[in-house]
Order: C-alpha cells, then structure tokens, then sequence
DNA sequence: TGTTGACCAGATTTCATAATTGGTCACGAG
DNA sequence: CTCGTGACCAATTATGAAATCTGGTCAACA
C-alpha cells in the first residue's frame, strides 16, 4: 500500500504546512508534535498515521520544499538554458538556502546535528540534486568536467566551504552577498567546468535530459513524502 | 620593553611546552593554568608575568607552531621550488594540520569556538600565511591568477570547506587522506592558478622573495610571543 | 626585583527534582 | 469495521540551588 483513500494527502500537507510554519517560527528543537498537530486542527495521534516519527515528518517538509525549489529551477532552465551551467545554478541554489525561510532553518538544525552526531537524517534530501544520473548527464553534456577527482566529494566540500564560512571568519560578514556570490562562481566555473563551454545546442540537449531526470526522479520521492510504510529513501 | 632580562625566554618556552603537551593530552577547555604551571615546575603567578590571558597563552602556542611550520615549508621551498606552487603547498598545509597534534588541537577548539561566539582570538594567527604581501606577491609573480574574486575570501572559504566537510558527510569518511588532497589540489589548480605555470626562472625568483617576506614577517611574529606588552597583532 | 600561592568573583559542574514531549494504543465516534 | 483521538508512559530535557573549579590578581616574601 503506498497510499490511503480520501483526503489523506491534503490532510498531510496541511500538517506539512503546520510543521513548516511553526519550523520557521520557533526552530526544530522547540517545535513539538502536539504544536503541529494543534495548528493543523487534528489530533497528535493523527500525525503519527502520516509518518513514523518527528525526525521523517520533517524530513517530509524538508523534501516537498527541496522538490518545489527543483522544479522552480526547471521552469528557468526552460526559460534560460544558460541558467544549465554549473557557474550559474550553484551560486543560485545557494542564494535559494538564504531566501527560503524553511530551508534556512533546516540547514541550521542539519549543522547543529552534524556538530554532535548522526546528521544523515537530514542528508540524504540532498540526493535528489546530487544524484548520480545528474552528474553523469552534466559530464557527458561537457557542463562539467570529466578530469575532477572525486567528483561529488570535490564539489560538496567546495559549496560547504562557503555555506560555512558566513558564520566563521567575521571578514565574510562584511562582504555583500553579491560578492560571495561571485567568488563561488569563479570556483566553479574554473575548477568543475571544462575550458570550452558547450555549444547552444548540447546545452539546448542537457536541458531537456536534465528535466526529463528529474521529472523521473521526483515522483517517488514526492511519493516517499506522503507514504505511511517506508524505512528508506526511494530509488 | 619588549624583552626582559636573563632567562625568561627560556622559561617562556617551557610554559609553552607544558601548555602545548596538556593541550594535546587534554584538550583546550580542560588545560587549567595550575597545570601548565605545575608541569613547567614555576608558581601559577609567573605565567601571568609572560601572557595576561589564557587565551594570549595558547595563541603564544599556536603561533610558535605556526612558525616552525613556515621555516619547514620555506626549507622544503628551498629544496624544490616547484613546492610554491598552490595547488602543491595548499593540500601540503591542509595535511599539515593532521600531523602536528598541536595544530590539530588548536583547530578543533577554534572551531567550537566560532559555533558559538567571537573566535577572532585564534584567527589571527593564520594572518601569518594569508598576508596581503604574500598573496600580492603571488599574483605578481603569476603563482595566483589576478582574476579571482575577493581572493582571500574565495581562498580561504574553498580550504574551510575541505577542513570542515570531513566531521560533515560520512562519505568524506570513506575516501582517504590522498584523495582528499587531490580534490583540493585539484580545485587550487584550476580555481587559483593561471592556465600558464611560471617559468622556472620566474618560480625561483618568487621564491627567493617569499623566503624573504617571510624572514621579515616572522621575526615580530616571534617577538610578540615573548613579550608581555601587548594588545593585538604586530606588523 | 622577580616570584609566588592564597584569595576572590564569576563561571562551570553536579545533582536532584520538576516539566516536557516523542511515541503508543485502548477506546470511542461514525 | 475503520479512522481518529488524547490520556498515558518512558525517557529526555529543563530548572535551579549548592558545591566546585578556575582564570586572574596582588600582598607578601625571597
């Protein structure tokens, strides 16, 4: 069984809405099942017909936001293919952890996890941007180099570098965001993108592969969010 | 006054060393001043007369590790030019901070420093190799690519996330110390150097000035670890 | 003059008690 | 019978007062 009858799903992301709300405004740590269950009109039993424990739940919240800022960067790529290149959609996704509240007080509570102990609760909602078939398609399309060492390690550790240094060295403070910005971007374009950018048309190519991986990919994660039995990630 | 008379040095350093071995036996929080005194076989008062604080006591630590960190690289420099090179020296420094206990030690409580408040205490003591002389005279001499953005920045926040990624992801657990270090040079390499490397001609001259700078750098660095008349940074 | 350790205030640890909360499940409504 | 609920429980966490520790000072001493 992978779903239930009737309002089940609207009652779920109407929980999902309640937990991302009260997320935003006190932080995990202060955010209590009942709290959620109270502001979405329900029971606290009733959350735990949804999923198995806190942790999933926002995992589930964490999921659903991930899948709307994918596809929110669909719509671009088919606006802007440019938008393909990795120079200009890292430095995006990372302004996006910025902007969107939720996201932002996520990766807050993944870092302070990480601190203390085991953070793969909330990690692997990065798969779905960091999948293998994602950088596969990008090395064969030329968007991103084919000679860089360990390529998913490389590139984490890179993007994590300027994610955490905001709160480490108080010179960071001082630079505007368009700064910041700019330097990530000088870091990936010279170190994980090859010399010669593709032509329009292999971009025009990897665009329309990209969406179409990912509209594979999204659907039994998004399936993952609202089903009941499950005890790992989809795919 | 910058020094004091007979052998004060010499039992400077002995507070040094005992502070140094307690920090790696015990780590920074639960070093006491009694101990380090203890251990140096002088009274808790006559630390005081070397360092005000705890804190400029440990920095005196770093520091003088720090520095016999640059004499070792700038022999290895000495040796084989081609070491300046940033994609050879950065990794090389990365790895540094494993091996030396110390280093190690310093680095960790540095970070739990700065997840909680100001940690520009410890911070300082990287102006040493992140001085604007050095970098102005890499970029001069064709080590660092004159179009990075905001390099110190750039530069420092790309090391900080190969430093901090590994207690952050399990699969950077997983790869070994090697191919950590490829990443990075890999990144150093392509992000940081010019397409063209230096003429071996152009190397040596960078290095025979490098060697210079820093022979002019260190010396008020080491008189500041001595000397109780202080409030911030020489040079 | 150089050194020291008793001393102090403030910070940290301890430890017991109280309050909270994630998760369960017997029961009741429909 | 199905679905939803909130009282309930174990376990974690918050609280706070007392005891301990420790960075830093300084009067006394060698």
């Amino acid at each position: 069984m992978t779903e239930r009858a009737g309002q089940t799903v609207g009652r779920a992301d109407r929980i999902l809405d309640a937990a991302a709300e009260l997320l935003v405004r006190l932080g995990y740590r202060k955010v209590t099942i009942d709290d959620i269950a109270q502001l979405a009109g329900i029971g606290k039993g009733t959350v735990y017909l949804h999923w198995r424990t806190k942790q999933q739940l926002f995992e589930a919240v964490l999921l659903r936001e991930s899948i709307s800022y994918v596809e929110e960067l669909l719509d671009e790529l088919r606006r802007d293919p440019a938008m393909l290149l990795p120079h200009r959609f890292i430095p995006a996704s990372f302004l996006i952890v910025d902007r969107r509240p939720v996201l932002r007080a996520l990766s807050e509570e993944y870092l302070r996890q990480a601190q203390s102990r085991s953070a793969d609760a909330f990690l692997h909602s990065q798969e779905l941007l960091a999948s293998e078939r994602f950088y596969d398609l990008m090395t064969r399309h030329g968007l991103l180099r084919d000679d860089v060492p360990n390529l998913a390690y490389t590139l984490s550790a890179t993007m994590t570098g300027f994610h955490l240094y905001q709160d480490l060295d108080p010179m960071a403070v001082q630079l505007d965001m368009r700064a910041k910005l700019d330097s990530l971007a000088h870091v990936v374009r010279h170190a994980f993108e090859p010399a010669e950018p593709p032509t329009s048309e292999e971009l025009a190519k990897a665009v329309s592969e990209v969406i179409a991986v990912f509209e594979d990919l999204i659907p039994p994660y998004r399936t993952w969010i609202y089903a009941y039995e499950r005890t790992h990630e989809p795919g």
